[in-house]
RNA sequence: GCGCCAGUAGCUCAGCUGGAUAGAGCAGUAGCCUUCUAAGCUAUUGGUCGGGGGUUCGAAUCCUCCCUGGCGCGCCA
């Protein structure tokens, strides 16, 4: 990459300046010697702003010392060099050279913008919704989010395994299970807390057709008035009184929802790599098990503390605003030690880095779960978290309500079916992931440029189009000014890898899809003034050039995201 | 009350590890189709970057206080 040489240059002419003028550079500093791409060409191909930074430490105007830098960058690639401004030292990079680095473009084809810069494993876990119903718009966002992120780190060398933690135990799971056993087999209960919705009747229905009719009547009796007391009591009484009818119904409901939502996820071309059970963390008081190990490490390490029966974890002194129970009063393991224990295992799988996607109403759990994670980790793990907020419906202008008293809500996959997979992904990422969304429904359907997802795509459009009339040909005449006079298309495609990086490191998708939207224009304004096909042999082939290039880097971005390109509309 | 996130053009949002005149799309205004898809392009109007202080050569960006909005603060999961 020509901008990494150009920063070696810069750097070392700056050191060696600092060392006839008996300067200290320190690393703090030394980051801030670098170049920056230009976003046009009224200040040259690069720009660096270092010597605004250094010039105190030199005891020199920025400009000065601008000067003296100047006179000792030398490259061959290099036509120009200025000082301008405040002290800013632009450079020039040839017309030639520009041609010459674009081959680099040609050549490595889908994998331009991959790298090796970086290494090591990621555990991604990403929507890990609980596995009582198809997913929600909202889970649909962190589900897209995770896919491109994912794709991002692999561009730039990271090994990522995609996860999803399954929450396959626990009352949500319990009170499913009533909710399948009820529907199935008694007439008339008191719906309120349950799951509800066509989805739950039609697999109480499937359920029964497949296990039969009970030996004895389901006979609830008297019910509490509480729900949650109410709901609890069914979820014993039928595990108790009808073990093997609960143990297949529970199976049963888990396995069938998360056939759902796989394939709510493929729908949308989303795979993960691995399927974590929560149910294979182990009961806390089995010596071997994840709960019990991670408790003892935090134990050893002097962590908890006992209080009013149960077992503390003082959290608090890693950050958080209250200390966290592990095991209540009556034994039991709360959520938060389960969850714990899964980071143990995690931990044990021996990955470089961990990355959760929460929605951001989870966020209040980031706390305790990084002073779990850093009470229990090796050296060099680390873990981070993203947020991704809520996504407001929008349609006809009018907030559209996702779900009703009767359980039936607009899903992810009702969404899809309206729109298509790639327009939601589109739209998904092209905002901050931590910070709500009104999602324009009638956007997303429009076909006019108005929408930035099919403006990006009949850019790719216009590209193939172009491309099944004429061919670029390597060993025919260009001309590299003509070339050279696309600033933005070349400046973006000679460094594109630099910009992935960035995005992968940032952990910003939505980057990426403001990058599409400016790569989308500047080809539309490209095509509008320069006609690619003309009676001019040189000044086609170079255009054709500038239309190859577009189509790849559009091509490879687009497949970042997870979105397929069009090649027809 | 405490914590997290946000407040940038009429609207939807970029920019935020300090740097050269604050960007884009929509909406508004004025233009461009015998020519590779006008499903597009060009030009132009529009901003005390929520408000007050501070840090410095320089602040939308960093610190601090305040105002407004969203979310979260269980021995629930």
């Amino acid at each position: 990459m020509i901008l990494k040489e150009l920063n070696e240059i810069l750097k070392s002419v700056v050191s060696e300046v600092a060392k006839e003028h008996s300067v200290q550079i320190n690393p703090e500093i030394e980051k801030q010697i670098i170049f920056e791409i230009s976003p046009d060409n009224t200040r040259g191909d690069y720009a660096s702003s270092c010597c605004l930074k250094l010039s105190k430490i030199f005891g020199k105007s920025p400009r000065e010392l601008a000067e003296i830098i100047k006179s000792l960058i030398a490259d061959k690639r290099i036509t120009e060099i200025k000082v301008e401004g405040p002290g800013f030292i632009n450079i020039f990079i040839s017309a030639e050279q520009k041609y010459e680095l674009l081959k680099n473009v040609l050549k490595a084809g889908d994998s331009w913008g991959k790298s090796n810069d970086s290494s090591g494993k990621v555990l991604l876990e990403f929507v890990s919704s609980n596995p009582t119903g198809p997913l929600h718009v909202g889970h649909g966002r962190g589900a897209v989010l995770g896919m491109a992120l994912a794709n991002l780190l692999e561009n730039i060398g990271f090994k990522v395994t995609k996860e999803y933690y399954v929450n396959d135990a626990g009352r949500q799971i319990s009170i499913l299970t009533s909710s399948i056993i009820l529907n199935a087999y008694v007439e008339d209960f008191i719906s309120e807390g349950t799951y509800e919705g066509d989805y739950i009747k039609s697999l109480a229905s499937e359920f029964k057709d497949g296990f039969g009719d009970l030996d004895k009547e389901i006979n609830l009796g008297k019910l509490d008035e509480d729900k949650d007391i109410r709901l609890d009591s069914i979820a014993s009484y039928l595990q108790e009184s009808f073990y093997e009818l609960w143990v297949k119904a529970r199976e049963f409901s888990v396995d069938k929802i998360l056939e759902i939502i796989k394939s709510d996820l493929h729908s949308f071309g989303i795979i993960h790599d691995n399927w974590f059970k929560e149910s294979s963390l182990g009961k806390a008081n089995a010596s071997d098990s994840d709960l019990s190990k991670s408790l003892k490490i935090i134990d050893e390490k002097g962590h908890t503390f006992e209080k009013d029966g149960a077992k503390w974890f003082n959290t608090t002194a890693f950050g958080d605003d209250k200390d966290r129970v592990l095991l209540r009063e009556n034994g039991e393991p709360t959520y938060y030690l389960t969850d714990v224990g899964y980071h143990k295992n995690k931990i044990d799988r021996n990955y470089d880095h961990y990355i959760n996607i929460f929605g951001a109403d989870h966020h209040g759990y980031i706390p305790r779960l990084t002073s779990a994670f850093n009470v229990m980790k090796k050296d060099n793990q680390e873990i981070e978290f993203l947020l991704y907020q809520l996504v407001n419906l929008y349609e006809d202008g009018i907030k559209k309500i996702m779900s009703t008293r009767r359980g039936e809500f607009y899903s992810l996959s009702d969404l899809r079916e309206e729109l298509g997979p790639d327009v939601i992904k589109f739209f998904f990422l092209e905002k901050k992931s931590d910070h709500t969304m009104d999602f324009d429904m009638d956007l997303a359907k429009d076909e006019s440029k108005n929408n930035p997802y099919f403006y990006a795509q009949y850019a790719y459009v216009r590209c193939c189009s172009i491309l099944s009339k004429a061919s670029y040909d390597p060993n025919k005449e260009i001309d590299a000014n003509e070339i050279a006079s696309c600033y933005e298309i070349v400046s973006k495609a000679i460094n594109y890898p630099v910009f992935i990086k960035e995005y992968a490191l940032e952990r910003s998708p939505h980057s990426l899809v403001h990058f599409i939207k400016e790569f989308s224009a500047a080809f539309h304004s490209f095509y509008e003034k320069s006609p690619v096909i003309t009676d001019n042999e040189v000044i086609s082939n170079s255009r054709l050039l500038i239309t190859v290039l577009t189509k790849q880097i559009l091509k490879n971005s687009f497949n970042t995201l997870n979105v397929t390109p069009l090649e027809k509309m």
